[in-house]
DNA sequence: AACTAATGGTTCGTATACTAACTAAATTAT
DNA sequence: ATAATTTAGTTAGTATACGAACCATTAGTT
């Protein structure tokens, strides 16, 4: 087996493993891990747009919105249109969507952050660089396509109506 | 962030620009990526049945069965139900299956692999088992319901009926 | 002012990907 | 021999996830 394939054998596992535990954790806490972090982005961004949602967490807008679709349906998530600019949607949890993300479990097998932990510091700063790496030899290409918003790098959009 | 979490967002990054580039290879070639794998396995294992796919690129039954069957709509693949045991089901190529698989791209942005294999041997194992350890760190609970069989280590099961 | 472009979001169609429930067949146990 | 279990595969239902096409609105041009 080419070393390439070995590398993409074990990617493929750990994407399955992380689709698994968001069943699970849909079963046990009737989210799944994207609904999760969606409600995170939100509580941490209040009022931001779907736009800025899709881009810190690397989804296309059409996901994002069928995440909130379902999000809205069970009355986590309020949509706003903005007064000022009417393209725009303002996003706001609600008070059971606060409840919600507070109570809810991490977004990732408790087993494997706890692990992560436990690493020396430069262990976990070579798996991450590691992983950065892999990343940057793979979507090179389309660098100017999604733009290197990360997770929490939002600016907080309080309001902006 | 914490360091778990830029784990998960380069991870995110990672599926996506396998994800984009399968739509990209689909409309290229009229594959997506997984049929393209799914066609690979069964080039190599001629005859093999439905459960050995499934294992070797780590994916469920039902979802080899559902590429299964667009693959068979387009006559790549023939289902054979075996004769001595009528629950096993023998995969096959066409002839038009066997062209499409040999004139097919790789199954991962060429660029990757290209940049891969320019890097040191050594660097390259440290990538392959940085990405063996993470997903060892993420499935060991669920280990024993995911057998550790591996892309090509499937025994070839020509006319096993 | 009017036409054009760009932006934000949704909708549509398709393909993964999973579990759970099911059928049918083969094994094992009683 | 017959019942219970296991195995192989499919089907049904749901949730991602994407691009492309589409509104409505806003911004920019002329």
């Amino acid at each position: 087996m080419q070393k390439y394939e070995e590398l993409l054998v074990s990617l493929r596992k750990v994407t399955r493993a992380i689709g698994l535990y968001s069943k699970k954790l849909s079963k046990e806490s009737g989210l799944t891990s994207p609904q999760l972090i969606v409600l995170k982005e939100i509580d941490q961004h209040k009022g931001c747009m779907v736009k800025d949602i899709a881009q810190s967490i690397n989804l296309s807008s059409a996901t994002v919105t069928s995440i909130l679709d379902r999000l809205e349906a069970r009355s986590y998530v309020i949509r706003e249109r903005s007064l000022t600019d009417k393209r725009r949607v303002g996003l706001h949890l609600t008070e059971l969507g606060k409840t919600v993300v507070k109570d809810a479990p991490r977004p990732l097998q408790a087993h494997f952050i706890d692990r992560f932990e436990k690493l020396e510091e430069w262990e976990q700063t070579q798996l991450v660089s590691t992983m950065q790496r892999i990343a940057s030899m793979m979507d090179a290409e389309n660098l100017d396509a999604a733009p290197l918003l990360e997770v929490g790098a939002l600016q907080d959009m309080t309001t902006p109506e």
